[in-house]
RNA sequence: GUGGUUGUAGCUCAGUUGGUUAGAGUAUUGGUUUGUGGUACCGAGGGUCGCGGGUUCGAGCCCCGUCUUCCACCCCA
């Protein structure tokens, strides 16, 4: 009985042209990362799922795909738990196995467990998928690649300006001709909630005026209230909406409302660090906002908070980071500030097809395609074939002698660039004829001829 | 997780108030052309109408469930 193929939702399988121009993208960040100094570390695609939940807050916790344990261990099922209701504590006692949620946790847990074989600060770069269960949606799915650089170690605002100047370098070598790095700060955000008056409710906070460009003032409001911060607090929020202008304009005036709130001025005084520099290294394409709003992202940032738009196009953010300097003591190690950025592949995929800016020359085609003329024709390009690719130049052989109509439409189908007839003619002449798949011209050579043509 | 939306050939889609054998374009394949492609013409193959129930004399079409798609929330790369 066929089955019908299909793939679980939010993956997806990528033709050769869509690994090429993914691998160009990979490759491209990759390349920047190594010149920063970034190395290259891997880490298992499922963690114990101790390591993870509790990392990413509630929701993230609902969103972690947990492993069914296998064989015998299904026996601990917890069915009070069930019974009672209490999903978390049953599927805690099927399941002690999950796929990472994102490279950031993981590598905490492994700075922490190879401490004793890393200097610090230690900087890795680390390209992997990650998982998330969440609803797909456009430029959201359940499988999805990261491109994660971070440092450990080390709690100097450098490290910042760098992670700025990255973004823009990787973002402007892929030609996004039009991105926005906004920066913000949490302590700026801890500030705010200071000067209200409701310190515990920094996330509360954060979170409901980070939908200020979606909802509006009174949207803001609306949800503030709902969530219990008290009308005392509002009156000292309000304020913050009417901060506008540039960047600079906004900062100062920030620095005014956060007068009172000594973390508030400690925000300000790292941003500005962070703001000055880059503006004196400058930048090759990016614009750079402050932006109070910005408060996304996983709740474990303590310090700079990163988020990059591309402009024009309809996409969530394309790239994220900031600084946590607690991530590693929950793993049982303290003092380890660390900081990184992280490059969502998928979606820059996304960006760079929707504005269709993928370069030409990323599709990784055959260089040279041997038609196939019958059983002596095949055997003597046997040995042509070998001598070609010897040099580095792909080529193959068409696999049997069919039709020739049928052979040039193969080679037309998968885009080869060149094509080789040698029949009894070119053999008594010990020469090749080469057809340009393009142009259509075909002209006799030498081996040695075509080897130094389709080398360049 | 909440609310809505979608599913017919490999792909893009028609399919009347429920009524004979479910169509088109494109792709595939054979031929016109047995050493010259991307064009044209002629022919061919290809469909459990997402899946499972139900209503009905009869369901691609109506009802329920389920999966998937896309969208808005939640949250986020």
């Amino acid at each position: 009985m066929a089955q019908k193929p299909s793939i679980p939702k939010g993956t997806r399988d990528f033709l050769p042209a869509e690994v090429a121009k993914r691998n160009y993208i990979y490759s491209t960040i990759r390349k920047s990362f190594e010149v920063y100094g970034f190395s290259p570390i891997e880490t298992p695609s499922f963690e114990l799922s101790s390591t993870l939940l509790g990392k990413y807050g509630e929701e993230g916790d609902r969103l972690i795909f947990k492993i069914l344990n296998s064989g015998e261990k299904v026996k601990k099922a917890d069915l009070d738990a069930l019974k009672e209701g209490n999903l978390a504590r049953f599927s805690n006692s099927i399941s002690e196995k999950a796929l990472r949620y994102d490279l950031t946790v993981p590598f905490a847990r492994f700075v922490v467990q190879h401490q004793n074989d890393l200097s610090f600060p230690f900087k890795r770069y680390q390209i992997q998928p990650v998982w998330r269960a969440d609803r797909p949606q456009h430029g959201r799915y359940q499988e999805f690649y990261q491109c994660d650089a971070d440092v450990v170690g080390s709690d100097s605002l450098l490290y910042e300006v760098d992670f700025v100047l990255l973004f823009d370098e990787v973002l402007s070598n892929l030609n996004i001709p039009d991105f926005t790095i906004k920066i913000n700060n949490r302590k700026i955000l801890s500030g705010i909630a200071e000067i209200c008056g409701e310190a515990d409710k920094i996330f509360t906070i954060t979170v409901a005026i980070d939908k200020l460009d979606k909802v509006g003032i009174e949207g803001v409001v609306k949800e503030l209230s709902e969530k219990g911060v008290s009308e005392t607090a509002l009156e000292k929020i309000m304020p913050l909406f009417d901060i506008s202008g540039n960047t600079d304009s906004r900062l100062s005036q920030m620095k005014e409302y956060l007068a009172k709130s000594e973390i508030g001025q400690e925000g300000i005084r790292e941003l500005e660090f962070v703001l000055e520099k880059v503006n004196s290294l400058g930048v090759k394409s990016a614009k750079i906002e402050f932006d109070v709003t910005l408060a996304r992202g996983l709740n474990y940032y303590t310090g700079a908070i990163f988020e990059v738009k591309a402009n024009g196009v309809k996409m969530g953010s394309i790239c994220g980071g900031g600084r946590y300097d607690d991530l590693t003591s929950v793993f049982g190690m303290k003092d380890m500030s660390g900081v990184g950025i992280s490059f969502g592949a998928d979606r820059i995929y996304d960006v760079i097809t929707e504005l269709d800016l993928f370069p030409d020359t990323v599709d990784n085609n055959l260089e040279l395609l041997f038609v196939n003329f019958g059983e002596n024709e095949q055997n003597y390009c046997l040995t042509l074939v070998k001598e070609i690719r010897s040099h580095g130049i792909s080529c193959e052989i068409y696999p049997s002698a069919v039709k020739m109509k049928k052979q040039m439409k193969y080679a037309n189908d998968r885009g080869v660039k060149n094509l080789a007839l040698i029949g009894q003619n070119e053999i008594d002449a010990n020469t090749i004829l080469l057809k340009n798949m393009e142009t259509g011209e075909q002209k006799s050579m030498l081996l040695e001829e075509v080897i130094t043509l389709l080398k360049n």
